[in-house]
DNA sequence: CTAGGGTTAG
């Protein structure tokens, strides 16, 4: 037995006090640095509007100065004093719009344009397919288009690489994309912008594959690797997750001396972290002459998939080089505070964002409704929610899926319906969390309500959606059902939908499904460690020892071992790690007592895997009122649910609702059953593969 | 006066 501090990321205990006090000063300094890093004065560098009128090139060049400055309504002001206004300086103003986000702006004075009667030219026609490209406004593009044919511009490069550019964006892989592909076969002289368009193209509607593919084809038609066909390849490497392919780009890029361009680094940073080898990209950034926002951005929210709390030392280390967050570090950092269910530095976070002004930026704000649902405050996410001048897809979902974990099925039933009268259209993640909250509530024929509804939305389930339907079925005790759904996917059940089976036919007693179910998995031939544990535990209740045996024998022979179920316990300041059957632990009678009190108060049978922190007790669900005085004994202050390799909210310990106590004598039974299919569990989680 | 690139949320 080790007394050792706890490595899990998620252990609010991992985080060392010093980087507590450190974050919260570093929160602090960029406050302080706050009035420093207001915008330049600018205004004296720029020329003002001038009394004397100037000639007409004068006054673009005066116009795209004021855009360059974000200075629109003196550009305008110029504008409207302009006696005579070519084609030139009417393309200046748009393509000053659109080149600042102004989309409608721009489209605007396109619009005044052509009621002038003012014939575009090529110049203006790339600026307003950029307009529309930015507006989303793909009707618009179409009629744009017209124009340049009859205006006999669509071929020209910069209009012809426009058109392929706005056909990629549009309609997703519909139309837009089978049109930007006639388009680029029909360019008679393909460049590196056009091949830079199309695989960028690919890789925003997540098609790396093909991205890939067209990059190779760039190559083999001689077209060389530039900074652009690199950064966008090295996406498409990341979307993949080939670590091999992006090495390769890696040593192109050294080769042709990109590794000093910003976006080439940032994009190899990210694909280092989305393939898993966060050595590579730390050693990467260490290494790089010149670093950007975006590259610690990315490095942050790499780590936050992987590593919170390095997350917020890079955090510390950034406000050390006086690198100002913006909106994207602030969504990584909220996330780290969910992960690791740090509710008082989220709040403080929380006031930065708002102090900053990025009150209003909706994926910020979707963050933080989901650290404070996982944080147990489910009402002030509610508040944020509603405070929402604008919400999108997964501002709906994060919100349902913060009432599905706090209990609230009704509440997520009644936001999906309100949802849907607003126009927003439901996507896999919002049934996935439908489902779950009515598995948890027990509202079984409300699931499979949504199951069935899937349909009327083009919404096609996948493996873990089923997983979801036979978890929701199985509670509740409705196995055949369950199995029959497994038999009728269109998938061979993976190991999540054979747990979400196996784990109900354990719970509910039944071995005759668990082995219908070990046949099909035997045939299988499945890898997975925890599948056939599971199974040879279905065998050993039923006391089939000869079945037991020949699965244990398999497990052997997927020589996957899992890691025996270490776990930890702090109790007063003290962190103990210990397996199950350690038996000369100083205090294993308190590890015991404990989890002997979590598993008999389960309301699933799935396995736990408990902590308890100076702040937290985590474990999966369900508890009584007999167990406040042992939380009080380990000086518990929160509760806690850690499900799917996360913590799912903790609650602080005065929120915690009791449920209603059942009379004596039927809750003493039932316990005892629980605590006798928990023993098992027990034995499963902590002892791993035997 | 014109086209292509990097980081964010469920």
């Amino acid at each position: 037995m080790m007394m050792v501090r706890p490595t899990n990321p998620r252990c609010v205990s991992c985080l060392p006090t010093t980087l507590g006090s450190a974050l919260t000063s570093s929160i602090i300094s960029m406050e302080a640095h706050r009035g420093s890093s207001a915008l330049p004065s600018f205004t004296a560098a720029v020329p003002q509007p001038q009394t004397p009128k100037p000639s007409a090139v004068t006054s673009t060049k005066l116009m795209k100065a004021y855009f360059a400055h974000g200075l629109f309504a003196h550009a305008r002001e110029l504008f409207d004093k302009m006696s005579h206004r070519d084609v030139v300086a009417w393309t200046a103003m748009i393509s000053g719009y659109a080149s600042s986000s102004q989309h409608h702006d721009a489209l605007l004075v396109f619009r005044e344009m052509m009621g002038e009667g003012v014939p575009p030219n090529a110049y203006t026609i790339s600026s307003v397919l950029k307009a529309c490209r930015g507006a989303e406004l793909w009707p618009a593009m179409a009629a744009v288009h017209g124009l340049a044919v009859r205006c006999g511009v669509d071929s020209q490069a910069y209009v012809e690489n426009a058109l392929l550019d706005v056909y990629m964006a549009s309609h997703g892989e519909g139309e837009g994309m089978h049109d930007a592909c006639a388009i680029f076969k029909g360019i008679v002289k393909k460049t590196a912008v056009s091949w830079t368009t199309m695989i960028a193209g690919y890789v925003h509607h997540g098609d790396g594959h093909t991205a890939v593919q067209a990059f190779q084809h760039m190559l083999q038609e001689g077209v060389e690797l530039s900074p652009f066909s690199c950064s966008a390849v090295i996406r498409a490497c990341a979307l993949i997750g080939s670590l091999t392919f992006g090495k390769q780009i890696h040593t192109a890029a050294v080769k042709f001396g990109y590794q000093t361009n910003l976006p080439v680094s940032n994009s190899l940073i990210d694909m280092y972290c989305r393939c898993m080898s966060l050595s590579e990209a730390r050693q990467y950034v260490r290494e790089m002459p010149k670093r950007d926002l975006i590259t610690w951005n990315t490095m942050i929210s790499g780590l936050e998939r992987l590593n919170s709390t390095e997350a917020l030392e890079l955090l510390i280390e950034m406000s050390s080089h006086n690198v100002q967050p913006n909106c994207f570090t602030f969504t990584s950092i909220v996330a780290v505070c969910a992960n690791l269910a740090i509710l008082n530095f989220g709040q403080q976070v929380h006031g930065a964002i708002v102090r900053r002004g990025y009150g209003g930026n909706i994926p910020l704000a979707n963050a933080l409704i989901d650290m404070y649902a996982k944080c147990g405050n489910v009402v002030k996410s509610c508040r944020i929610f509603n405070g929402m001048d604008q919400k999108d897809l997964v501002s709906w979902t994060s919100m349902m899926i913060g009432y599905g974990n706090h209990g609230f099925a009704e509440e997520a039933m009644r936001l999906f319906d309100e949802m849907v009268s607003s126009g927003i259209s439901p996507d896999l993640v919002v049934f996935m969390g439908l489902l779950n909250a009515c598995s948890h509530a027990g509202l079984v024929n409300e699931g499979l309500k949504y199951l069935n509804l899937m349909v009327d939305y083009n919404v096609t389930p996948n493996q873990e959606l089923y997983g979801c339907a036979i978890d929701l079925l199985g509670r509740s005790g409705r196995l055949n059902d369950a199995y029959e759904l497994m038999e009728r996917m269109p998938f061979e059940p993976d190991r999540s939908v054979w747990g979400a089976l196996l784990g109900a036919c354990r719970m509910h007693g039944n071995s005759s499904i668990g082995k219908f179910a070990a046949q099909r998995i035997m045939d299988q031939k499945l890898e997975c460690a925890e599948t056939y544990i599971m199974l040879s535990n279905i065998f050993a209740a039923d006391g089939d020892w000869v079945e037991f045996a020949r699965t244990r024998r398999l497990l052997k022979g997927t020589g996957s071992r899992k890691e025996a179920g270490r776990s930890w316990i702090e109790v007063r300041g003290v962190v103990s790690s210990f397996v199950a059957g350690d038996e000369h632990h100083p205090q294993m009678g308190l590890v015991y007592e404990m989890l002997c009190f979590m598993l008999g108060n389960m309301k699933t049978k799935e396995p736990v895997y408990p902590f308890i922190s100076y702040k937290t007790f985590v474990f999966h669900s369900g508890y009584t009122a007999s167990s406040i005085p042992l939380f009080h004994k380990l000086n518990v202050w929160h509760i806690g649910v850690f499900a799917h390799g996360k913590l799912q909210l903790a609650l602080p310990m005065e929120e915690v609702k009791l449920p209603q106590e059942r009379n004596g004598e039927d809750r003493r039974e039932e316990k005892r059953k629980e605590r006798e299919v928990a023993f098992q569990d027990l034995t499963v989680w902590s002892k791993g593969a035997v």
